[in-house]
DNA sequence: TAGTGGTCTAGACCACCCT
DNA sequence: GGGTGGTCTAGACCACTAC
């Protein structure tokens, strides 16, 4: 077992999560201020800061000034997703990893892409779906629009050979973006891409990304039956 | 537009970020050291260490010491994502929460949930089951097991009024846990229960939390058909 | 072994906001 | 108004590790 020296930050970080955890600070109370806590464990008042500011950073202490700090009433937790290239989570369950490219072409997509976009309903913007591999199973299906007024390189890319994944993180910077997990039922084409039966339940991952204002891409990724996303809290 | 002063920690992580966005600092590239770019702001180092912490920590960062610091060559997206209390997450969706307690007894459960908390074959557990419901539909079905050795109050407990979800958050603290989201068909009882067609895609999260090595409780909660988990980048 | 990040200190001023 | 957390400083020592 290591024992950080109480005087480390993460020494006293550890002692306030104990007391945190064993109910010794009760839910909703109010607990001691920097300037008592530095006393009590003989250190600076910033020592105390940084600890007592990574506790609140994961929802466990309610900080505010004037009012003091209190222990979260909801601990909500909150769980960190790393979410890899395709080609790095194929790898990371040692199996190889391979693409097919079934498209790549400039079209104007449905409206459900612009509107969520904010672009006009007849913006052309590059169509990129292919099939990704893990060994010889079809691990996951993307569905891809690229904005081409943003990352006009993208159209003299070849994603046969870099998938639109990996050459839009390292040749498209983005600023924000929304992602959205949920299941839907495999039907016609994609039933047929993941080698599964109709209806078959995929966990499907939704990401927008845009740069600043500029929308980048908007790709739906469609797993294959049995995929689980894994984490720890 | 807020400008953070140049001089703040924010205002210095914010100009990093841009260095980083914009491509002035490549990938893979070694950034100047904390010192020279204290100099360079004319701030203290402590002030620069903070931001670039910050940077290091959402991945855009890799530091180390001796090597210095360097732009990360796979920008991880880390996604934080904030799992609520059931009733306050159907509450957010301005719905009104209720739950239906189906099941709260005492029995052996399947092997696949003692070996994965690890725990002898024939040890006693409390099975709870319950649908929630968000205004009048079903929002989703939670199927927990709770491990009496470790919260012998549990068994004193009425999860008909406060929800077993609720009971644990508030009762019993946890150290750690695994998470794992996937997607799967519903079947016979759950989609009876959940009001939906036999074989409809449904988005599951497993959770199991400890509290040090003790196990205490394993859920699977199987969403309604349509159910989105989102959040930001 | 030397250069880099990691951390701690003692003190200071400030922003916020409860009472 | 005043107490609390948020931040910055200048300096120091330490831990790690590439060289």
């Amino acid at each position: 077992m290591t024992q950080p020296r109480t005087k480390s930050w993460r020494g006293i970080h550890a002692e306030l999560l104990r007391r945190i955890n064993e109910r010794e600070w009760l839910p909703g109370s109010i607990v001691p201020n920097e300037v008592d806590l530095a006393e009590e464990f003989g250190c600076a008042r910033t020592t105390v800061n940084r600890a007592m500011r990574e506790l609140a950073s994961a929802g466990l202490l309610d900080r505010r000034r004037k009012a003091g700090t209190r222990v979260a009433l909801h601990p909500i937790s909150r769980v960190i997703l790393d979410i890899p290239i395709i080609r790095l989570e194929v790898e990371q369950r040692n199996a190889s990893w391979r693409q097919s490219l079934l498209e790549q072409s400039t079209c104007i997509p449905p409206t459900r892409i612009t509107s969520k976009l904010g672009l006009a309903q007849n913006t052309r913007m590059l169509h990129v779906r292919s099939l990704h591999f893990a060994d010889s199973h079809p691990f996951l299906y993307e569905d891809r629009w690229i904005n081409i007024d943003a990352l006009p390189d993208a159209l003299k890319a070849d994603f046969s050979t870099t998938s639109s994944n990996e050459w839009l993180i390292e040749n498209a910077a983005y600023t924000n973006g929304d992602i959205a997990f949920s299941a839907t039922n495999a039907h016609g084409e994609i039933a047929e891409l993941l080698d599964t039966q109709e209806g078959a339940a995929l966990f499907v991952v939704d990401r927008i990304t845009w740069n600043k204002q500029a929308p980048i891409t908007s790709v739906r990724l469609s797993y294959a039956p049995g995929h689980r996303m894994n984490t720890k809290i």
